[in-house]
DNA sequence: ATTATATTTGCAACATAATTGCATTAAAAT
DNA sequence: ATTTTAATGCAATTATGTTGCAAATATAAT
């Protein structure tokens, strides 16, 4: 497997960004991650390594470059994930259903699952859709039982 | 049409609540409206006819009684809608699709359209779905066009 | 009608998430 | 090495939501 940090740059560059230390943070900690990573997460996490206002600067310059998504969960907390397929900075291709585990409160993406086209009421021109799944995640229904 | 405040009295009584003046004025304000209502507009049109808290506290106990149910729209916002079906302290049955328009912001109950049912990964166990559709509404889609 | 009770409200304080302006710093281009 | 441009850090501000507690009020009991 190549070096991350090799990748993670080339990502930057390709995207018009600058090679910096809280980017390049930013990007190994969402990476090492199998499920979404929540802003207070990543703050805590990245402490005094950079400011709060940093944090949400990069981050929301990645979302706009197609590097990662939003998702909010159902208590309207911004999680962040990586992009998976082609995202760019004019379309964001994640039309994948996400779902918010009620016990360890975390939020996979569920690539495979695409979200079925949607019948709406005419006039209403649906442009993007979000689904979001709640209930007990693979791991959580496992020690339930 | 029977009276608007004497139904609001009723429903309250039903759910255990006392008739007091800013839950009526909360159930006038959502039950005049066609979409669903943000809580800084609920704030802005009671003004000073109840405090921030009042509000808050209201809507949480609404909720919880099955009156109103929340809706989170893209930015995060919380919105509320007067709940169509037989909801009820014990059950929400809000499992419609609700649609975002870009462009006036409003979020509207899709009532008639349900959301379908989901294929997920083995293991993972799925409690309520949240489908929220972006897009133009009828009256907006209209003016553009 | 008066009183007792349980609920609801308002206020103050606090917590957290997010944004803005601006001076400083650092990356990349020349 | 110098210039240019982008990104960061800091301070201040706004918005959203919560908690504890005393005062007010709706309703039930007398
Ligand atoms: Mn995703
Ligand atoms: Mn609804
Ligand atoms: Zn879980
Ligand atoms: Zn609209």
């Amino acid at each position: 497997m190549e070096d991350n940090t090799a990748r993670f740059e080339k990502l930057l560059v390709k995207n018009g960004l600058k090679r910096t230390a809280p980017r390049l943070q930013v990007l190994e900690i969402l990476s090492g991650r199998d499920s979404a990573t929540s802003q207070p997460y990543l703050e805590q996490v990245m402490g005094k390594d950079a400011d709060r206002v940093t944090l949400y600067r990069v981050l929301q310059a990645f979302e706009e470059k197609g590097i990662i998504h939003k998702v909010l969960d159902q208590q309207g907390t911004a999680n962040y994930a990586i992009c998976s397929d082609g995202c760019s900075a004019h379309e964001h291709h994640d039309e994948h259903v996400h779902f918010n585990c009620d016990n360890c409160h975390k939020i996979y993406c569920l690539d495979t699952v695409k979200i079925p086209a949607l019948k709406v009421p005419a006039g209403f021109k649906v442009d993007r859709l979000n689904l979001i799944a709640t209930g007990l995640c693979a791991s959580c229904s496992d020690k339930v039982n």
